[in-house]
DNA sequence: GTAAAAGGCAACACCGTGTTGCCATTTTAA
DNA sequence: TTAAAATGGCAACACGGTGTTGCCTTTTAC
């Protein structure tokens, strides 16, 4: 078969083809956000940027490329380790990190695709969830390197039940864990390696 | 508007009805074991019933409705309490429901729902979610009442991330977490009651 | 200013959903 | 056993969303 005809263009150079981008990535994220990925439609977002829908077509492969290019860039902030340099910090401001990209209004998108609105979603976000708890896992590596937690601490364990519990508090919850909840699910999640946490500074 | 002419019947007293409505089921568990909800058609589901296309829509309201009514039953055995006298009894117990449930062959279709692979399933799967991890909540209350708990413990708190642990670790790993795994678990969660987890009995 | 790139428009094929009318089979009850 | 009622099979349909294409107009780059 011959080299596929579309594809989507890399360049976007001229001003009516970025804004352009820039209103059809808006208008994903809005209408997403509106009705949820599998109500959403190409035809919808075409409407809400007013483009044509063809346009759309040309350069993003599919409804899932689309999805995917337009929620991408939200998934990235929280994978920089923080480096504050005790646990309680670094765990305190990947939580904040997480907050603030899962509470930034376009970002209601980001929450729906995640409270199990997406079908084929998986994998992008799959891959963002890795990186992130990535994040976590290294800050309790780091802490234990500087002796914070000792060798017999279950590490992976106490980074997988506080980023679920976190993540899954806004699935159920529709809201991410206020700054007391979230000292309560630390306490919880850190208490077999001895850790004592303070309530939040604002209380 | 006229009462809806189409509306699901509830007797199937006959044996072919009983038939068709059984290797429905199984053929819809199937599929969406196979593909997963947003692939799975009506169309795949005769077919793999050798049922008529029509008769499905005869019997149920549409795809949701198809697939909540094949679902259902396998979500609810994990709702009932244990009573076996100990927090760490009836947790263990709950545990082994939740794996039992989740390890039928044919939940590999409810698992493959569970994993962010459903659109408009999520009334359903948030309903049974919720009622399970009410098992868990009174587990946990029942301990406090017998003093097995202290008045101060965070019991909503260690409810919720034990049971999301355990349930976000299926959608990590693709699999239930093994008993030693579930005891990692049941330490970091109780840690901060002062529980302690013995390693599980085939260890 | 002109050629190339990119968007607009209209029409199209394809597929899945959900509906309907008519006929054949099965079930139920007399 | 048999006739009426319930139910399934079949074929055709409308509808809507996806993804494609050809042709024309606008924008951009040089």
């Amino acid at each position: 078969m011959p080299a596929s005809p579309r594809k989507t263009r890399g360049v976007h150079k001229g001003p009516r083809s970025q804004r352009i981008v820039e209103s059809v990535r808006e208008a994903t994220l809005r209408e997403l956000a509106r009705v949820g990925y599998a109500a959403m439609t190409i035809g919808g977002v075409a409407e809400a940027a007013d483009v044509n829908r063809t346009t759309i077509y040309r350069r993003w492969p599919n409804k899932q490329g689309l999805v995917a290019a337009a929620v991408e860039p939200l998934l990235q902030s929280a994978e920089i380790d923080p480096s504050t340099g005790s646990l309680l910090g670094d765990l305190w401001a990947l939580i904040r990190r997480l907050r603030a990209t899962l509470e930034r209004p376009d970002a209601r998108a980001l929450t729906r695709v995640l409270m199990l609105n997406a079908p084929d979603l998986r994998e992008v976000v799959q891959a963002a969830g890795d990186r992130t708890i990535g994040a976590f896992d290294r800050a309790f590596a780091y802490a234990q390197a500087r002796g914070e937690l000792g060798r017999d601490d279950d590490l992976a364990m106490m980074s997988h039940t506080l980023f679920f519990g976190l993540l899954y508090w806004l699935v159920r919850h529709e809201r991410f864990p206020s700054d007391d909840e979230c000292a309560r699910m630390l306490r919880v999640t850190l208490a077999a390696a001895g850790v004592a946490v303070p309530p939040p500074a604002g209380s």
